[in-house]
DNA sequence: GGTTAGCACTCGATGACGTTGAGTGCTAAC
DNA sequence: GTTAGCACTCAACGTCATCGAGTGCTAACC
């Protein structure tokens, strides 16, 4: 579809327009070096590659910068693969080696290392409550009318939530429920837990236990898990730093959306199939807030299953090259640190 | 120090300011109606309060703004006590009817409150360490060698952490050193957990468990609650709807503090001894960044202890009677609702 | 003596205007 | 096919005049 020229061109003008911000004209094109032509050729070429839609100019007199087409051609055909400098490699690794830390945790230093190395925003969704299940439930009363529930998954989550317990029922009688619950539910995906509850222990319940109808009400409240993705954000002050985004009204928008949990996970869900990294350009993002960005994804997983998703959010005009790769090192280690866990 | 005239005006001034953030002059003063005098007079007196110190001119031709010494005059002498309308009154009412939320939640609930009813940034810390005891300690095997700790502590938080189990030690070993730290620990604050684990308990433990010494380490991770304060923010974007802070450069700062949670409590703890309503304008405040905002904190607390503080951040040119007002409301039935969660 | 009307003065904001310079498109020469 | 040259475009920037909100001061008024 391109010559090769066109290519090298469009190329160095997106790599110059990342660094730089401003449009790129023929003039510092040809001063690069990496492409042997003079500043008018190149213009011939620009030329053409804005009438194919590659390229876009402000106004008349002003250079080019590359159209969403354009920086999706330049993502599509990135050959170099990006390499760490040593420095960078031993901040992964020795993050990587701390794996003693509580995965809530690890997720959250996850987070904070990829928007430092980036300079971008990082946003991390947490493992998917559907392919996690019951490892221990818990119910500890605090006093004689309230407990707080204790559900620990089995990727080692521990969620909790206060239950006020129905009058008259007696901690041996909870005791009982909790039990029950133990033998039976253990290792049922979460999100099943409450139909699960239903439809198998409903009737022994009926049977075994006082004050059924409270009781049952209440587990309600317990098994209420949210199933939404924990969302964990970082670095959205370098946001700030992106010359495009000086004008207070843009960020808004974008802080804005990023406060907001439901449409975070909306955006980062991946295509279904889709594996590996995924590169959303400008307005091919869903939400308005963000069609001057680009959201890079990829997933992690335990035995292929999509567990959670990383995801960077910078301006159109991002480091392409670095970000992949980054995000490929920390998505193959996070699968592999959590297979390990996981077992 | 002031005629009751210069007070009058004093007020008009900051209200107005407050209201439009823009130098207001003596016209608009007069005109308000509350003031009955003509703009003539106002203007003298307006040069007697800059000379004193309360107002400042942006330059020669321009109306006048408060000063920071205005501001701490404005607010010592806040008369009016700010009273909300009746649907912010069932906005919060209604929150606190939903007391059965555990408390993180809740915490976390209070703050984005706050921030949608002053549309200024909201900071809450949580529940100081100090105060909470232990009520109940958990150790959850996972994998053989991989258990849960859970901490469930006076106020009903429930802090759960990853540690990795001795080789050689068995389930029922772990049973017993549960059954003891439960028997001997409960009710023991937080921050006494461990000396209290070593000076107490260190000889029994000797003698009745093996691998004394690694589970002795493994106790002393899993005991190691961290013990700042939890931070918890909301309506952090409302800082880019201030025109104030229209500049990106000046949010930045204040953004990049907002991150940072030492220095965030840092800021927020109160003066030692002080209760109630504390007001920092300017550069009263101890961080640079904040520089031009100021900061209204209020403690919340259980039998006169401060458990934890509620603040607010917006700019200097802050709605103070309301701010006040919202903080008092909310901090005591803060206090009154956890009263009662702690019986 | 306190209050107010009147008036000259100040100075940021706004908009018209010219200049500058980076960059283009086109043509003709290589 | 490539490149040098040149006229053209247009945002950015600086200058300048205008406008008007607001002041300080003086003199008149109650």
């Amino acid at each position: 579809m391109l010559t090769d020229r066109q290519r090298m061109i469009l190329n160095a003008i997106v790599d110059d327009y990342i660094r730089s911000a401003e449009p790129v004209g023929s003039r510092s094109i040809s001063k690069r070096g990496d492409v042997g032509f003079s500043p008018a050729t190149i213009r011939n070429e620009m030329a053409d590659l804005e009438e194919l839609g590659f390229l876009e100019q402000p106004h008349t007199s002003a250079g080019r910068i590359p159209s969403h087409k354009g920086y999706r051609y330049y993502v599509d055909h990135l050959t170099q693969s990006f390499s760490l400098n040593p420095a960078e490699l031993h901040m992964m690794k020795t993050f990587f080696a701390e794996k003693l830390n509580a995965m809530e945790q690890m997720i959250q230093h996850a987070a904070s290392i990829l928007s430092q190395m980036t300079n971008y925003t990082s946003i991390l969704l947490g493992p998917e409550v559907f392919h996690t299940s019951l490892r221990h439930f818990q119910l500890l009363p605090l006093h004689e009318n309230q407990a707080v529930a204790i559900i620990v998954t089995s990727t080692g989550q521990v969620e909790n939530k206060t239950v006020s317990i129905p009058p008259g029922v007696s901690v041996s009688d909870l005791e009982r429920v909790v039990n029950l619950l133990n033998s039976k539910l253990v290792n049922v995906p979460l999100y099943k837990l409450k139909t699960r509850l239903y439809t198998e222990l409903g009737q022994e319940m009926q049977r075994h236990i006082e004050h059924y109808e409270e009781i049952m009400s209440m587990l309600d409240i317990a098994l209420d898990n949210q199933p939404d993705h924990r969302v964990y954000l970082s670095g959205t002050t370098n946001m700030l730093n992106q010359p495009e985004f000086k004008d207070v009204e843009k960020v808004k928008d974008i802080f804005e959306l990023l406060e907001q949990t439901p449409l975070l996970t909306k955006l980062m869900a991946p295509a279904p199939g889709e594996q590996g990294i995924q590169v959303k350009i400008g307005t091919e993002n869903t939400h308005e807030a963000i069609s001057n960005c680009s959201l890079i994804t990829a997933t992690y997983s335990i035995d292929g299953k999509a567990l959670g998703t990383i995801g960077i959010l910078g301006p159109t005009r991002m480091e392409y090259a670095r970000v992949i790769g980054i995000l490929n090192i920390l998505s193959h280690d996070l699968t592999k640190l959590l297979s390990h866990w996981y077992k």
